[in-house]
RNA sequence: UGGGGUAUAGCCAAGUGGUAAGGCAGCGGGUUUUGAUCCCGCCAUUCGUUGGUUCGAGUCCAGCUACCCCAGCCA
């Protein structure tokens, strides 16, 4: 029983099971089809958690295909980061990385196929003509003065269009469905069109290229797709899908299925609006921090774990949907508290002066690296006369319910010992410069032994052996919440990066890159790629919850 | 009267004719040398809406409403 409840279930699930019920199936073969023009974003996680996901479950296999029909914006370079993104994820494909440019031979085949069968012909028409005699939603379109065509002269005239003998745009290959059908996409669809551009893959060898929904379906019929699983937009498309496949001699019968895409407040995950924010320097490039690409959120130091978690938690369905950045925030917040190590780190530091606490002496107190894990053992902080501590965590005045350090009142040093507050040091403003305390030496891992209650807790690193260190304190990008509709100018949030010198404590120094460690009290964090040698730079990946502060 | 889709809590989401799972967020309380974690408890008499069928409807039927997608030689 109780194992049932944490098994996801979902609508494609469902349809899964029961093709492998009545025999439609016998096995489970998916595969993540991403377009090499861009890198990947959470949207793209959700597709991969789902496709390589299903494939585990049911022991099938997940096939990589990159889905390259347009030379003109797709480069190698995408390709490389979305192979790299995706074992990052914890995903490993099945067999060789496939390209549908892998297949342009047999879509060539496919398309004369097509052609004799008199479904398929080389049409003259201008754009500007097609899209006149394509009419509108409401009303029916009108058949091309090519329609007609022989398939004999069709099959000429695609060889010709094949040997680069045609100019680009002068024509194009349109397959022939029904130019009144209430599906636009049914109305003639162009199959082929002609491109003398150079591709990654193939190089010059062709200056003719198929359109998505002709290589698509074919491509997934060529590599046994049991479920071909896409997003919502496509639903029409799956029409064409099924029309290309029951024309042609395919090697299958693949079925698509469509899912609702992932849509994240306060974020933007179209193509076009990530490649403005890079290109328009408000972000330092794809994988900035605050980017929801999968490489920001690495570098964020989002683990693979916790975003495999967070595409399980959302779900799957054909319902339009906003997730609640909280939620891809638990997710993170739920791995770091149990695997991060802990340290102490002081992001807006005030002078404490212990006067009653020896000059010169420095104590190597032992702290756990996790409160909750002995195996994580222990670590050495030094401990001294002088130490910094939060500027918040000090009042002059406050009530009792402020668990901090107060003026004439006791708060305990995380890890050390209970301090006193006696005096204060002010500048010109007033504002505190330096605070005097005198510490208890008998309250060193053990409660006052006269019985008195020290409620507080604060975290303090000592002045002398701690160290500097750029800390990056992200916030949301937007600061509206659905920014799509918005000018990115208008929608972005002027703050979402703080930078503060930190100080903080000498063990971090060892820190390595994009390993979490948690600042305690403060949130999560890991040493950003920027740093150099003694420069130190962390990025807080999320801060910890703080109920005290939203009470506030 | 173009077509294709979707409506269950603030946000996700189970539910497949037998009396509304779970997660996130939120709110109480307990433990705590992190205002964290952890632990307990609370959080939809009602499923977009109006009718109908039925002993019984979120589930079936009919109407209505709202929202999303489609008129690239993009994917």
């Amino acid at each position: 029983m109780a194992e049932t409840e944490n098994r996801p279930t979902n609508f494609v699930r469902q349809i899964i099971d029961k093709d492998l019920q009545d025999g439609t199936h016998d096995h489970v073969q998916t595969r993540f089809p991403p377009e090499p023009n861009g890198y990947l974003h959470i949207g793209h996680a959700k597709s991969i958690c789902l496709n390589f996901g299903l494939a585990e479950d049911y022991q099938g296999a997940c096939n990589l295909r990159f889905d390259d029909t347009n030379p003109e914006k797709e480069d190698i370079d995408y390709v490389n980061s979305i192979k790299e993104d995706v074992n990052w994820l914890g995903f490993t494909w099945h067999e060789d990385v496939r390209y549908s440019s892998n297949y342009f031979p047999k879509l060539y085949e496919f398309a004369h196929e097509l052609i004799t069968k008199g479904l398929a012909y080389v049409d003259f028409s201008s754009q500007e003509e097609m899209r006149e005699m394509r009419g509108t939603l409401t009303q029916p379109g009108k058949n091309s003065p090519y329609r007609d065509t022989t398939p004999e002269e069709n099959t000429t005239l695609f060889e010709k269009m094949k040997a680069g003998e045609f100019k680009e745009g002068e024509c194009c290959l349109r397959a022939k469905i029904d130019m009144s059908s209430s599906f636009m996409c049914m109305r003639d669809p162009v199959i082929y069109r002609i491109k003398f551009a150079h591709h990654h893959q193939t190089g010059d060898e062709w200056c003719i290229y198929p359109m998505y929904d002709f290589t698509h379906c074919i491509s997934d019929a060529i590599e046994g797709i049991t479920h071909s699983l896409c997003t919502l937009e496509f639903q029409d498309n799956r029409r064409l899908y099924d029309w290309v496949i029951e024309n042609i001699s395919a090697p299958a019968v693949p079925r698509q299925y469509e899912f609702s895409r992932l849509n994240l407040a306060y974020t933007v995950l179209s193509k076009r609006k990530l490649i403005q924010l890079v290109e328009e320097n408000y972000v330092a490039g794809w994988d900035d921090p605050r980017m929801p690409t999968v490489a920001g959120l690495r570098r964020r130091g989002y683990t693979p774990a916790s975003i495999r978690e967070f595409c399980q938690r959302i779900g799957v369905t054909k319902m339009d949907n906003v997730i609640e950045v909280s939620n891809l925030e638990g997710c993170i917040r739920d791995d770091l508290n149990v695997n991060a190590n802990r340290a102490m780190a002081v992001l807006n530091p005030i002078k404490v002066i212990i006067e009653n606490y020896p000059e010169g002496q420095v104590e190597q107190l032992s702290a756990a690296n996790h409160p909750n894990d002995e195996s994580k053992g222990t670590r050495n902080i030094p401990f001294s006369r002088e130490v910094y501590i939060e500027k918040e965590d000090f009042r002059v005045e406050a009530n009792k319910k402020f668990k901090r350090l107060v003026l004439g009142k006791e708060v305990r040093l995380r890890n050390a010992y209970v301090i006193k507050a006696e005096r204060v040091d002010t500048d010109e403003q007033g504002e505190v410069t330096t605070i005097y305390c005198t510490y208890d030496s008998e309250t060193l891992g053990c409660d006052p032994a006269d019985g008195r209650k020290v409620k507080g807790v604060i975290h303090w690193v000592s002045a002398a052996e701690g160290i500097e260190a750029e800390v990056r304190l992200y916030d949301r990008l937007f600061k509206v919440e659905n920014p799509n509709g918005v000018e990115l100018s208008e929608a972005i949030n002027p703050d979402s990066l703080e930078v503060v010198n930190a100080i903080v404590e000498p063990n971090l120094a060892n820190a390595e890159v994009g390993v979490a460690v948690q600042f305690e009290r403060t949130g999560y964090f890991c040493k950003d790629p920027d740093s150099e040698g003694d420069n130190l730079v962390f990025n807080r990946t999320v801060g910890l919850r703080d109920t005290w502060a939203n009470a506030n």
